[in-house]
DNA sequence: TTGTAAGCGTTATCAC
DNA sequence: GTGATAACGCTTACAA
């Protein structure tokens, strides 16, 4: 490993004192222009980039964003990644990324030493309700935005879907086509998103007669919905259609209603969680609760960036509101040409064909 | 945002020197037992967690890693910062993840970026053949590893799987099961990694006799995948059998076969690449070849670890068996207890149960 | 064994 | 407008 290049270096062959260099490059203060031009010359030659931690430390704007989710072999959870780097990355941050591997220790832990780096803020998707980060990040008074996870009773920001509205307009989508037998798979009512939309659905259902709703707890990843949905349906239970609440129940039920040739949605119908290309190309096609991934990263942004610019206001919490995608998994073959269907909360109804560039 | 504790503020309280904090908390020397203890205490009571910019500024170790893909929105690709975030942090390590959108001036960007933090090592997958971070990372003699795509010609550690074995595992099974025309969707020719893959499906095929080959090169992305996929079919190809050669591309082979009520694996059979959880749910569960996601990270590692500690031996190409999963979209509905099958490239059979816990 | 002091690379301050 | 100098928080010689 060659030793970087220095501003000194920089400063020695631009035949300028380093202050001058530092205060070329970094913009803050009026200097000669053939000296720029010199210094310029000189910091592209010798491959010239400011060591990011020594500029931190002196400057104390450490350019930092921090991030921990429960687990990065969830494609929603990465997904937001995604979308925050976009726009750290965008806004001169780097991202250091954390996964609690399902672990509220590892969360604690990891979170610890994320904080080691000074970030200026940090995004979480907490792994639980305990949200085990907390006492650290309250303690060191760095900022940071709550994902996808709010927890009750907290004073933080939080950028969340409207858990209760989602739930309601799946159970709506439902109704409308005459279920009456619904079953959830919710992955665990140890989190307060699932809750709500657990309360939504229920809060639908008990608005028409004779609605019945069945709940299934089903875990966190895919090998365990799969093992549960496959109890549950070794007893025959009579349920006309199913609403799951997370990407990785609503794989599980299909894949359990598939195996055992249940017809969907002839028999059972389904209605998803997240919207994922895989929804689109399995057969049936599932209709899904879609989630606004990428606005969800801009408002974590820019509600980090409010608090990173010192905005000391009432924490805020933001719900967005979420889309049902209506395909064959709810409604059997509709429309060749125009085969999903959007349908938001506020009830519109718009056609999306499966064309590229979508 | 509060100010940090300082080892001058653990000091103080303890009623030590500062340096006698440093070695307490670092480990580095020997120190009497009972200042050990006030140090500790004096350290959890303040909350004290070194600051990593000053510690690495001091000690040129920074115990970053970082890390470049081509996209944070692919599975794949996540599923190895995954691992490789596992490994790092079980060694001490944090990981600053970049994304290149898919894009070289991106990639070249944001590793510059990345640089300036002096990362202990990099892991890239590139985003192209042209390796636009390649100068970047040469020039200041980071160890870096390259993971998924090797470069021709580049003499640089590289953890891929045997592209050519995984096409021939992939053709062979056809091959085995009378298949005669094989249809290839490749993302793109341009990557090293798929050629291989093609050339190992061709060596095999065309070991047989009128055995017929079609390419097709469907793109990065599902839905450029989906478009050409479709223009493809609405031509009535005489295939038989489609071997996938990304996960988003078989995807899109499977949603376009289903959409068309094209009967698989009874008018078309399909072999997919990766393995994830939509495989095994969908109707049909899709035959595929898995990688080894989980040992690449190791490997990545355990490569990067080494040069990080100096070895400065040969570059080493780590080149990783492949293992076929035979599922319904090849062979119909095979037993119902044991319905998946694994065959490795040393041509071993053995069953594997869907049973949790796997 | 413990403390003192220097210095990592940068930028902010303050003379010039 | 430019340059010398100090200081950020830490680790590590080296002195005690």
């Amino acid at each position: 490993m060659r030793r970087a290049a220095t501003v000194k270096d920089v400063a020695e062959k631009a035949g300028v004192s380093p202050a001058t260099v530092s205060n070329v490059l970094g913009g803050r203060k009026k200097v000669n222009a053939d000296m720029a031009a010199r210094v310029h010359a000189a910091a592209t030659e010798l491959g010239y980039e400011a060591d990011r931690a020594a500029s931190f430390l002196r400057s104390g704007q450490s350019r930092i964003v921090a991030m921990t989710v429960p687990s990065l072999d969830n494609p929603f959870f990465t997904s937001i990644i995604a979308s925050v780097e976009r726009w750290s990355n965008a806004n001169g941050f780097d991202l250091i990324v954390a996964s609690a591997n399902e672990s509220d220790a590892v969360e604690k832990a990891r979170v610890g030493a994320l904080l080691s780096w000074r970030p200026a803020g940090v995004v979480v998707i907490p792994n639980s309700e305990r949200f085990p980060a907390r006492d650290a990040l309250d303690f060191s008074g760095t900022p940071y935005v709550l994902a996808d996870r709010a927890i009750p009773g907290l004073s933080a920001d939080a950028v969340t879907i409207d858990n209760f509205s989602a739930g309601r307009l799946a159970a709506n989508h439902l109704v409308d086509l005459g279920h009456r037998d619904v079953t959830v798979c919710a992955s665990t009512l140890d989190l307060s998103n699932i809750r709500e939309r657990c309360d939504g659905i229920r809060s639908r259902l008990a608005e028409g007669e004779n609605a019945r709703l069945s709940l299934l707890e089903v875990g966190l990843t895919f090998e365990s919905a799969s093992a549960t949905i496959e109890r549950w349906l070794q007893g025959s239970p009579r349920t006309t259609a199913v609403v799951a609440l997370t990407n990785f129940s609503t794989l599980a039920v299909l894949g359990a209603l598939v195996q055992r040739h249940i017809r969907v949605p002839d028999d059972v119908s389904l209605v998803g969680f997240d919207d994922y290309a895989w929804m689109r190309a399995a057969g049936p096609s599932v209709t899904a609760i879609r989630q606004p991934v990428e606005e969800i990263g801009r408002r974590l942004w820019e509600r980090l960036q409010a608090r990173m610019d010192g905005d000391a206001g009432e924490p805020v919490h933001i719900q967005l509101d979420t889309d049902l995608i209506v395909r064959d998994s709810t409604v059997g073959h509709p429309d060749p040409v125009h085969d999903t269907y959007i349908r938001s909360a506020d009830g519109a109804f718009r056609a999306e064909s499966r064309t590229p560039g979508q």
